[in-house]
DNA sequence: TTGAAAGCGGTACCAC
DNA sequence: GTGGTACCGCTTTCAA
């Protein structure tokens, strides 16, 4: 691998000359350009990141903190953040905390060796101090860890009131709402959006608490037997609602007549199952995207306008509900 | 940010003692690692890695390339080389190409400024050239790309070659194929297999080339509308014979008694439709594992046993097929 | 067993 | 416009 020795050598001029034309940085001839970009391309020269990183002092790199990776939510979530951090020249080094918060804090470990320039964190393993006392500018996706903490969010509240509504619009009476498990304040607010539509409108709704991964659907199964005048269901991913789909075609139920069901997530799951599920759909992509949008604006020094940002749901009203 | 310098100053030592205490090379005296081990919790010091990886010229990072990231398979096979990577000390810089050549030669680029150690590529857009130009630890996955690049791949042939036999020992005589792309190797693998047995056993079958990303149903309907007298089917994904399950039960088909199904990846897919899919498994996060455990054999300078790594894959029976 | 110092590959200030 | 050079933080000889 060529260094910036050889280059000014091969080009006769010196190093700093060259530093200028790979960064297009001050005075430099046009004459004298011409030859550095020719010994460059000769040499086949790539700047090295690590030297350049050191005497700066910032590395164009931001780190990702996820529970977990096989979940679409985060999928997309990251999908949003590597594309406009690819555009700004960020690189993304990953961390699957996966739950573990050993794991976790080795990754913030390596990060900081690496001096990220930014963090965003969507993990719920750690207290908030560990992340603040980086000292480096931070987004929280997912939820609000702190006033203090800039924070993109998903309308959760809004998503659960809009689900209510649908059902005790279409007629549900007895409504139960399948969720994630009720540690997760995302599922906190959706279940607060949920139940405060449904109270103001005089309805009761039972709740049950499932993994996210691998939901058990015995519990489902146990719930639909022991109530069989269910009739409206709200569940906390199209994964779970799919589950639940199936339990009721094997109880014979039909859906949507005699239950009606409203997913979360808008994934495929919800096409590929008959009848077609009617979800929330989340925009994680643009989550992910405004994430990476306002951290690049901490990084830059600059103040963010308003600190707390919430992206809409919608719902995808399909064959599930009438 | 503390550096070594401070810390040298605090335990009241060199630099160069420091360093030999964080490294756990050469003497120091026990009274002296002490020291230096109170000094540096004190000053909460964490060494910079751009420093160390500019002199060592060695980064402890790999560069991982799939051309997608919303696909389970590719997902699996990331948490394989992920977590192997981790307990290894290696940090994985992901690059998601999305079939685009310019990205993935930019994230190349990219790569090479922070002196990866090694490459695992899972990607159709580039010649190989452009892959052993770079001259570091090179394994593929998912295909062999040349004799000389070491590779971790599925038995596709073998996969292909026990759908094709399931299907024909439970009866089938009219088979379709829903296949990927044939552009990829893989898929042409699967489907040599497939064929090769069925031909051995005198039944021939149709294929229809479907997109991983979104297959359009449209195709798969209008293929079954026109072979009525189809009784067996393999798809490339546990998603395609989800699509697949589904256009049969509009069209009022039983499965598995009029039509036999079964699926690829063994993914959550299979779980969620009724009745459950048979599906061939493939072992992602084996795939992921034996990649990185090749990669670090290559990256410490020792040679491989064998370069070409086939990883099993087996069926699961459940309940689309006889 | 320890320290001084050269050097890894860049950047940027200061002279000319 | 261009070149010399100190310096970023760490590792590793070499000498003491």
């Amino acid at each position: 691998m060529a260094n910036i020795k050889q280059v000014a050598k091969e080009a006769n001029v010196s190093v700093a000359t060259v530093s200028r034309v790979i960064n297009n940085k001050g005075y430099v001839n046009e004459e004298t350009r011409k030859l550095v970009e020719k010994a460059i391309k000769e040499l086949n020269y790539v700047p090295n990141e690590f030297a350049r990183s050191l005497y700066k002092k910032t590395s164009k790199s931001i780190g990702v903190i996820v529970p977990h990776l096989n979940n679409p939510f985060y999928y997309g979530v990251l999908e949003g953040i590597e594309d406009l951090a690819f555009e700004k020249g960020y690189k993304v080094m990953l961390c699957n905390s996966a739950e573990n918060s050993e794991r976790e804090a080795e990754y913030i470990k390596q990060f900081m060796k690496y001096n990220i320039d930014g963090l965003i964190i969507g993990s719920n393993t750690e207290e908030i101090k560990k992340y603040t006392d980086l000292n480096i500018p931070l987004i929280s996706i997912d939820r609000i860890i702190s006033h203090d903490v800039p924070s993109v969010t998903s309308d959760n509240f809004g998503g659960g009131a809009i689900a209510a509504k649908k059902l005790v619009i279409s007629g549900a009476k007895n409504i139960v709402h399948f969720r994630g498990p009720s540690i997760l304040i995302t599922v906190l607010e959706r279940s607060n959006g949920f139940n405060s539509y449904l109270r103001e409108h005089g309805v009761t709704c039972d709740e049950v608490d499932l993994a996210f991964i691998d939901p058990d659907p015995s519990l489902i199964r146990d719930y639909l037997e022991t109530h069989p005048d269910t009739d409206g269901i709200f569940c906390d991913s199209d994964y779970i609602a799919a589950l639940v789909l199936r339990e009721l075609q094997l109880l014979g139920k039909s859906v949507p007549k005699q239950v009606q069901i409203i997913g979360y997530d808008n994934t495929s799951y919800s096409q590929i199952v008959i009848p077609k599920l009617t979800t929330i759909s989340q925009q994680m992509f643009d989550i992910g995207k405004e994430a990476m949008e306002m951290l690049s604006i901490l990084m830059n020094k600059e103040t963010l306008g308003s600190k707390h940002h919430i992206i809409p749901v919608r719902i995808i009203e399909r064959e599930t509900t009438n």
